[in-house]
DNA sequence: CCTCCACTGGAAACCTAGGCTC
DNA sequence: GAGCCTAGGTTTCCAGTGGAGG
C-alpha cells in the first residue's frame, strides 16, 4: 500500500497526469461556447432582450430531458445579457428550487441580488411566505428595478410545494410597476404543468422552448472539445470519445452522462498510470457509474423496501407475488421488523421496478391466475454487500 | 366459448409524524 | 402546550381480468 501511494506522487510531482484543466468535465462547468444550441441560445435571447429597453419580457419555461443543456444555456445567455446592460437597476438571478430545498430558502436566495434595504433583509427563518414575498415585490417596486428570475429544476418546487410563489410572482406584476420580474423556469419533467393552477400556466408559459436531447454525433462532438480543454494532447483519442459518446448517448443523448463517463475513464486511466485513455477504461468507468447508481439508490430505501429486495434475491431465476409474500413475510419474522400486506408488496415491486432494481411484469397463468413475474435486475453480491451495511440486516443472509 | 384462479390495482379510510398557529 | 392541517405511507375493501384448461 504505501508503495502505491508512494509511486501516485511520484507521478503527481512529474506532472505524469492525464489532465491539464480536470474542472472541464466538472459537471457544472460552462464552456465558452455550447455547440448544437445555438437556435435554443439565439431564442431566449430575443424572448429576453426588451429588457434592455426597459419592457418587460416574457416569462419562458424551458423543457429538456437531463443533460440536455438548459442550464448550460440559460446561464451563458443570461451572463451576456448581464454584461450587454447599462442599466443599473437590471437583477438578473439564478436559483436552483432543488439545491435551495424549500420554497423560504429559494426566495431568500433570490433576495440576495435584490440589495435589500438594512430593515428589509430576510432572515434565515422566522417569517412567512407572504412576508418575504412581500418584502421583495417592495423592494422591486421601490427602486423600480427590472428583474430576470431563473429557477431551475421548478418542477420540484411544485411538486414538493405547489405553486404558491409562482402564484405570487406571475400575477403581481402591476403592482411591482415601475419595476418587473420575469421568470424563466427549467423543468426535466413535461408532467409538472398538470399540478399548477391554470393561470399560472399561461402565465408562466407565454413561451416555451424544448430541448431535444443529443444525438450520438453531437455528443461525439461536445467531448472532443471539453477533451481539448481537460486533457494533455492525445490522451482521449477519437475512438475513445466515440465509444463514450456511443455508451452514454445510446439511451437518452445525456451530455452530463457523456462528460461524467469521460471525467471518470480518465481518472481511471490516471490512477491506472497510462498515458491514454482505452476501452477497458471506459467500461471500468462505465461500470463504475454503474454501480455507484444502483449502489445510492440501495443505500436509500426505506426498511421494507430493503427487505423486500432481500427476498427477491433468495429466488434465483424469479418468482412470483404469492409466493415472494410468504418469503418477505418469514425475513420480517426474523429481522423482528413489521410485516406490510401483500396489497402494499406490490405496490413498493411497483416503486423497485421504476428504479431498475427488480423486473416485475404481470403475467397470466389461466387456471392458475395472475401474478407479477418478479426478477432481480442487479448482483446478488454487490446488494448483499450494500445491505449489511444497514444495522436491521446485519444478521440476515 | 365459458370458468375461474390468484392475483392486480383503484379508491377510500386510517394512521402517524411533523410543522404551524394560537 | 393544545389544536389543527398536511403529506406520506399503509391498510381495507373490492371490482376487475388474461388466458389455460375445461
Amino acid at each position: 500500500m504505501s508503495r502505491s501511494v508512494k509511486e501516485i506522487f511520484r507521478r503527481a510531482k512529474e506532472g505524469q497526469t492525464v489532465f491539464i484543466e480536470r474542472k472541464a468535465l466538472n459537471p457544472d462547468y460552462l464552456p465558452p461556447n455550447l455547440p448544437f444550441r445555438e437556435a435554443q441560445s439565439d431564442e431566449i435571447a430575443q424572448i429576453l432582450s426588451p429588457i434592455l429597453k426597459g419592457s418587460k419580457p416574457s416569462n419562458l419555461l424551458l423543457y429538456g430531458k437531463t443533460g440536455t443543456g438548459k442550464t448550460a444555456v440559460a446561464k451563458s445567455v443570461l451572463k451576456e445579457l448581464e454584461k450587454e446592460a447599462e442599466r443599473k437597476n437590471l437583477v438578473v438571478a439564478y436559483v436552483n428550487t432543488r439545491t435551495e430545498n424549500t420554497e423560504y430558502r429559494t426566495l431568500a436566495e433570490f433576495s440576495k441580488s435584490l440589495d435589500l434595504p438594512k430593515e428589509d433583509q430576510i432572515p434565515f427563518t422566522g417569517l412567512s411566505i407572504g412576508e418575504v414575498v412581500g418584502r421583495i415585490s417592495r423592494q422591486i417596486k421601490r427602486n423600480g428595478i427590472h428583474a430576470v428570475l431563473v429557477m431551475d429544476e421548478i418542477d420540484y418546487l411544485v411538486k414538493e410545494f405547489g405553486d404558491g410563489i409562482l402564484y405570487e410572482f406571475t400575477r403581481s406584476n402591476e403592482r411591482l410597476s415601475p419595476g418587473f420580474l420575469s421568470l424563466v423556469g427549467i423543468s426535466n419533467d413535461l408532467k409538472f404543468k398538470d399540478g399548477l393552477d391554470p393561470r399560472v400556466l399561461s402565465s408562466l408559459s407565454e413561451e416555451e422552448l424544448v430541448f431535444p436531447p443529443y444525438t450520438v454525433d453531437e455528443l461525439r462532438e461536445i467531448l472532443t472539445e471539453r477533451a481539448k480543454e481537460a486533457f494533455r494532447p492525445s490522451v482521449a483519442s477519437p475512438a475513445a470519445i466515440n465509444l463514450c459518446a456511443a455508451m452514454a448517448g445510446s439511451e437518452h443523448g445525456d451530455a452530463r452522462r457523456a462528460i461524467d463517463l469521460l471525467r471518470i475513464a480518465g481518472e481511471v486511466a490516471e490512477r491506472e498510470g497510462l498515458k491514454q485513455i482505452d476501452d477497458s477504461c471506459i467500461r471500468v468507468a462505465s461500470d463504475k457509474m454503474e454501480v455507484d447508481r444502483v449502489d445510492e439508490a440501495i443505500r436509500s430505501l426505506p426498511v421494507q423496501n430493503k427487505a423486500i429486495l432481500f427476498a427477491v434475491s433468495r429466488f434465483d431465476g424469479g418468482t412470483n407475488t404469492g409466493e415472494l409474500y410468504i418469503a418477505y413475510s418469514n425475513l420480517c419474522k426474523r429481522l423482528g421488523i413489521e410485516t406490510l400486506t401483500q396489497r402494499r408488496l406490490s405496490g413498493i415491486l411497483g416503486d423497485l421496478d421504476l428504479l431498475g432494481l427488480v423486473e416485475a411484469s404481470v403475467v397470466s397463468k389461466g387456471r392458475r391466475g395472475r401474478t407479477k413475474k418478479i426478477q432481480l435486475l442487479i448482483g446478488k453480491d454487490t446488494l448483499e454487500k450494500t445491505l449489511s451495511e444497514d444495522p436491521a440486516f446485519s444478521m440476515a443472509s
